[in-house]
DNA sequence: GTCTATATCCAGATAGAC
DNA sequence: GTCTATCTGGATATAGAC
């Protein structure tokens, strides 16, 4: 007779579906906000209004506005980590920081705001929860295992690696919003990079091949 | 008879300087409120009250809220300014580049309030007022002139310098705040620009010494 | 130069009816 | 799940008395 004992549901639950609909939309006005208004500039208010309901009802869908902040966060974080995974990375090292370089930094630049959320403190009392700080520690994990792919295993390397790259991005999106300036760098940038760390590496093995 | 024949002041008007020293109290107090709820985070009321006055009181030295931040913004980039010129430059162009950096990084790191305000587009409407922007064009002409002492003229080492020292910077301020996990690179990017800067030159004019 | 009073509007958040 | 009503407080800014 019965199909199925439980009383769970054995199909997405309709309820559920919409509330996630409902969740994702919001999100997605939120980020259309804060890209107009600077992430510091998001207010449950307007976010309402753009949704078409009162402030209020959207405590139904998060507890706080912090809780917004914090699925924005790890979103973001969550569609850069794709990026890396679908990412082709080619074989020979430069090739390799080169192509993450620019993943990178085509992240950073086509949304000024969700730069300011990720890598800068823009919201004073915001810190992610621990789940979603967990997805940032695996794109940080994602970054160095590209390095070690490329021969590079040193903390010191990754840090001067992620310190040159991010320093091109947020050069270019505070002194040159839309331009090239600095991206146009990368590649030179990357030269500099694998000469200085390969060299180093070359000295600390000396006689290997 | 008259000592004077004017009726401007020759001695410097006791209003006038009570005036300036209490803009300067009320400087104080922002940069104090900045450093502990964030320069996004100041607020007309909180700075009034730290100074002892009704809110609206500040509107007789502050003709408004980005006046405050305007201000701040000219004497940070003064303060820096002033830094850079009783720096004694060490005549190699390695030394320079390190003096220079670590001159930089310690600015930076010693008031993240001040860096957010000046490097980063942490108010959303704020821009400074073109005098104030005069000065923080002041500071980039003195970086530049620094590398150009080093023997580096070109656009391209002077952008791509900077972005190496601001990446420090924000990384050490976003990922590290209060250590040295950034800071202690210092030299190593140093020696890595370097290399790579003076090569590109030698190569550029080959030959030469 | 500082105050009171006020304007206008916004913020995040909660209670409870429907 | 959405609403009305409300709380509590904050924001920047102006007018005008003293």
């Amino acid at each position: 007779m019965q199909t199925q004992t439980s009383g769970k549901p054995r199909r997405p639950d309709r309820r559920r579906v919409r509330h996630e609909a409902t969740v994702q939309e919001i999100l997605d006005e939120a980020w259309s906000i804060a890209r107009e208004h600077g992430v510091s500039g998001l207010s449950l208010r307007a976010l309402a209004r753009a949704v078409g309901m009162e402030p209020q009802s959207l405590y139904t869908y998060f507890a706080s506005k912090h809780a917004v902040y914090d699925r924005m966060f790890a979103d973001a974080n969550r569609e850069l980590l794709a990026r890396f995974r679908q990412l082709e990375i080619p074989t020979d090292p430069a090739g390799a920081l080169r192509a993450t370089a620019r993943l990178f930094m085509d992240f950073c630049t086509e949304d000024p705001a969700r730069y300011q959320l990720l890598f800068t403190r823009a919201i004073p009392g915001f810190e992610p929860s621990p789940e979603t700080y967990a997805v940032a520690v695996e794109v940080v994990e994602m970054g160095r295992s590209v390095l070690a792919g490329a021969g590079l295993r040193r903390d010191a390397d990754f840090d001067l690696w992620t310190a040159l790259i991010a320093g091109l991005a947020s050069q270019q999106l505070a002194n040159d919003p839309g331009g090239d300036r600095y991206t146009r760098l990368i590649d030179d940038a990357v030269t500099m990079f694998t000469a200085h760390a390969l060299a180093r590496k070359a000295e600390a093995a000396p006689g290997n091949s």
